[in-house]
DNA sequence: GGTGATTTGTGCGTATGTATT
DNA sequence: TAATACATACGCACAAATCAC
């Protein structure tokens, strides 16, 4: 009640909860606190502080935690994140003479050669197409697509949830109204069907997810994005497919590789982690 | 102080702040509160409430602007963010019989062509390789390269931070150590030395940005991430060049067009913004 | 395998500062 | 100048999850 501690009539021009955090910040950054140590629990906090109270010190400690440097655990209490298994999604150009099967045997054979087990859930539903699918397929929005969808994961832990819509003629034609994965992949199934992919366009952007989508693709902490993908392939006359694919940011980089890379090749594959520790 | 409010017994299987939360984003999200429209008063959401306390109501406002859907401005409200400006920033594969010059061209006319005034702050430094910059550019941690930086601005306003890390002898060779901007570009300095680009691997991936990356950026709302990209290009025989590229997500998109694109440029090159509005 | 202690999570109340209208 | 509305800081209480014994 009457407990006014003047403490500070000085001008504090950045916030104490602020101040606070950039000393942790500091602690991480310099790497006197390594990933995966645990910071002192919220009281002790407190008193290193000056006894400040205990919001003060949570809101220093949201604030890390926005920054996906920190996550906290009930009762276990407040750890550095670890960008630990920083398995890289490699997109590797699809060239005209090449072309993948949707990506599925890619997916497999990456993570079957770290030794890891991949799985999928697969779903396929008719609906109307939105503003950005219709746009990209050109078809009116509004115009029943095929969408077909697969949700994987590594180890039984979500990876990455994607859809791909299809023009419904060319699904038709290429056999793709089946609720089940095509194992040959659908890109082969319309190029047997006379539609060819001979040309991509991809758009990369992120944000952070909502918290339907960090549901599904298990994104516990906050303070981190995803990676949004678009992928609109064609043919020679037309666009022939939409993939839309969702990543956790924390745990996937997107690699594209282009032109002669001999001398890439010939070095070892470093795969440093992408300044995700700063 | 006695005030014990006896109010839930109940087990509120979802916290309150949450509920709250999930009834103001499904008000967004549903159009119901447009981009740019002002959200209640804390005061007036407290009785809207039921009379909750205003820590409540703030914890759901963190909430959703950590999601990056709103943000708040002392004194005159919480506003409905909007995703305006996307432009996007296309990054075109480069090919073998078209190199670029490290992007400043492509910069100029991408920003030109739409009736922007573009700027740049260019420095100059020689400093020793962090293990990042290292492995890319293949050399020992800690051997002096040369970083040219680039920040970029759309009228005015921070667009991109870039910085390009170059081997000691082939700057050396290229003419490349100098304080000022390279008018025909560094790459084609460096083909006239002799190291010409035939090949590049793109890294991109995203997470949330310091405080101080923050700033540069100008990033002033809560709960939008970054971009990362690391271009690195090869010779037929070495690594030439590390480019690391930041951009503020909520205004750039990567894009990659990639084969043979006729029926792409037929159609009308459409601009959707890329699901950022969900 | 339960019990208690620890630690974070949620919610309440209050006061004052600061920027803007 | 005054009122408004968000920002920061203090305090308290209890719940829930987990760890150690």
């Amino acid at each position: 009640m009457g407990t006014n501690h003047t403490k500070g009539p000085t001008v504090p021009i950045t916030p104490l909860y602020r101040r606070i955090a950039d000393q942790l910040r500091e602690e991480i950054t310099s790497g006197r606190l390594g990933p995966g140590s645990r910071l002192p629990t919220e009281e002790e906090l407190q008193q290193q502080h000056g006894g400040v109270s205990r919001n003060t010190i949570r809101n220093a400690l949201r604030e890390l935690a926005a920054e996906g440097l920190i996550e906290t655990a009930t009762r276990r209490g407040t750890f550095v994140r670890q960008h630990r298994t920083l398995t890289y999604h490699a997109v590797s150009a699809e060239r005209a003479d090449r072309p993948s099967s949707e990506g599925r045997d890619a997916f497999y054979d990456e993570v079957h050669a770290q030794g890891r087990s991949p799985s999928q859930d697969f779903a396929m539903v008719i609906e109307p197409a939105d503003a950005g699918v219709a746009a990209r397929l050109r078809v009116a929005e509004g115009d029943l697509v095929v969408a077909r969808s697969v949700v994987r994961y590594v180890d039984k832990r979500p990876w990455s949830d994607q859809i791909s819509y299809y023009a419904m003629d060319i699904a038709e034609q290429a056999g793709l109204i089946v609720a089940q994965d095509i194992p040959d992949g659908t890109v082969r199934a319309m190029a047997r069907a006379g539609h060819e992919e001979v040309g991509v366009v991809d758009e990369i952007t992120s944000r952070m997810p909502t918290p339907e989508e960090a549901r599904v693709l298990d994104i516990t902490a906050a303070g981190v994005p995803v990676l949004l993908y678009w992928r609109t392939t064609y043919s020679t006359s037309r666009p022939l497919r939409v993939t839309r694919t969702m990543f956790p940011a924390d745990r996937n980089c997107i690699v594209y590789e282009l032109g002669e890379l001999v001398a890439y090749h010939e070095g070892l594959r470093v795969t440093v982690d992408q300044d995700q520790a700063r």
